[in-house]
DNA sequence: GATTAAAATGTAAGCGCTTACATTCCGAAG
DNA sequence: CTTCGGAATGTAAGCGCTTACATTTTAATC
């Protein structure tokens, strides 16, 4: 109804007190009668009164928004940190704004401007698969921005910096997928990775190898490939492997670094002819919400992503320095199966 | 380095003018002179000033970002609504948040507060899925929020009400969809829609009874199912077709009002052994993703969502009230074949 | 009833910008 | 060398809050 919004001299004058009073009980502070709380209330009520983010910003040098910088949002890993990381936001009375990476680049739009401008409160930024040849670059400007507002990392990051971050214990989702394996009787274990260089997927080739280790079975060069984690990049591996490697030694077993690569992989294996899990059993990894309709039914590593976002959030607004490993469980589904 | 954000009043005594001069060449005012604007333009790179868009939003009562209400970016097709929206915001100089839609209920946190706040220049709702018990409500409370916002509308909406829109012309997809298993041979189509009052799914259903007819195709009721959209609900949905009809009306092709339904269709359909696509074609809706690694791939509608979230930013931004239709294109995969 | 400390309330000075208006500067015209 | 008008620049008043500090009430104590 008012055309025009409220301002706090409106509801001071309404009430017949004066802003500073307002202000008081706006902010819920103890020196105010019980009458006189009420009557602002009121008038609060009456006008419909919301004071201007804005105008408490310019004193609090605030903003109650965060931003988050993630790869792109297609890939529904992303989308699940994302999605965890806006509830709790909003959960805390705060909003959270998208950066893709590449927006990084874009002096215009990126969220060292946002922060300059002073319109983000905190920024988080997931750097799981960081690129190597950039990487120490990115991290180093981080480490800049954080000089100027609090910075949360997702994902794995060299023991030097000691950003708070929120990760994946990668090498161990690792050596739990390989025993798993090697539980159902597996013993040529396949494993596609992300690029070699970035930053947790290392970490998941470290656990791979491990698993290996610790279940006496040897490693082999060949059985360990490497794409960028799209499903195109899991068809490429997937035939890497089946077309340089001599039928006796075709794997049984493969391990995807994620699950859009696994869906590569299964198409992959069905224009080959491999019957999967029969011949093939596959493991991917983020357990996407379509991991149970592909055929067959994927079995993968669920994360708890929205768990992830969450914390994350939770670490920039509460401004501990910690670093925090997410725990993870083993979803079976029908694309590993016991060998024959 | 400058421990504490620079402010105009740092620029303005750096470059030896006043604030007002400065302001000048922030906003690229005319009458400045050259010498100015330089200094002043120096004195900005050498503090690394940026405005506070606090300050800056206090007068003009502007925030430079806008938020956008969906139902859950988990799923997809969302996802690339967002997506859209967000960099076409990005591209504009915009920050967009996502208010899930169940956060229109918390007081704390709606669209309505943020506005109130000033927190928000704008917002867009998508109402495709507007369930339509709540429909009116929600529409009207929409339209009151207009009164103080501009407010954009992804869906469609009842022609009396004159949002500015940009939709799917359902109708129209649905008979081609129709017109195109018909092309194959079918004669016997299932429709899965959505819950049947809802917005868009409504338009669906509508095309999906022209294409019929124009098809000189009789329509039945009970070739007719809904679901609300999730895989599980295309599992029952399917359960429901080929559980409540005798064989011999079994349909050979099947429609799903989107992809995720159509996943269950897949997974049910395989449980039931049922070939497909030789005994049954399946057609999705949103090409998501995964579409292509589904087994068999997924034949489906690509109605360019993420088109639709950058117009839906173009149209808030621009002010104009404009209703939208975008195109789309049927994109032929596995999962439809002709009729033997 | 006077005294006094605590509680309640008010006053006013910013926060960092934009902008209407006032002032100064400059070169062209007289 | 004036005079004048527009261009360049400066001054100051907000925008709607928060908050330190000042003032007034209130109620408890003697």
């Amino acid at each position: 109804m008012p055309g025009e919004n409220a301002t706090i001299y409106d509801i001071a004058s309404d009430a017949g007190v004066s802003i500073a009073t307002v202000s008081r009980v706006l902010r819920g502070e103890q020196n105010v009668s019980a009458a006189t709380k009420e009557k602002v209330q009121r008038a609060i009520e009456k006008r419909n009164y919301r004071p201007s983010s804005n105008a408490r910003g310019l004193t609090s040098n605030t903003t109650h928004s965060l931003g988050i910088v993630l790869p792109k949002l297609l890939n529904p890993h992303y989308a699940m940190i994302f999605t965890g990381a806006q509830e709790e936001a909003a959960r805390q009375g705060y909003t959270i704004s998208l950066f893709p990476w590449n927006s990084l680049d874009t002096r215009a739009y990126d969220p060292a401007t946002m922060l300059a401008e002073r319109r983000l409160d905190g920024i988080i930024v997931c750097v799981e698969y960081l690129p190597a040849d950039r990487g120490e670059q990115v991290l180093a400007s981080l480490q800049n921005l954080r000089r100027v507002m609090p910075v949360v990392l997702i994902g794995c990051v060299p023991p030097w910096y000691d950003f708070p971050a929120v990760s994946n214990n990668n090498a161990a989702i690792m050596k739990d997928i390989v025993a798993y394996l090697v539980s159902l009787g597996h013993e040529k274990i396949a494993f596609i990775g992300g690029i070699r260089e970035d930053n947790d997927p290392m970490r998941r080739e470290i656990g791979y190898r491990e698993g290996l280790r610790e279940a006496r079975l040897p490693y082999t060069d060949s059985y360990r490939v490497y794409g960028k984690g799209t499903p195109e990049a899991g068809i490429a591996a997937l035939s890497t492997i089946f077309d340089t490697l001599k039928p006796e030694y075709w794997p049984t077993a493969v391990i995807a670094m994620n699950d859009l690569m696994a869906m590569g992989c299964q198409t992959e294996a069905r224009r080959r002819g491999i019957a999967m899990p029969e011949q093939l059993s596959l493991i991917g990894c983020d357990d996407l919400f379509c991991a149970p309709y592909l055929y067959p039914a994927l079995t993968s590593i669920n994360s708890h992503q929205q768990r992830t976002g969450a914390r994350a959030v939770q670490l920039l607004i509460s401004g501990e320095n910690k670093q925090e490993t997410g725990d993870w469980e083993l979803v079976e589904r029908a694309s590993c199966a016991r060998i024959k």
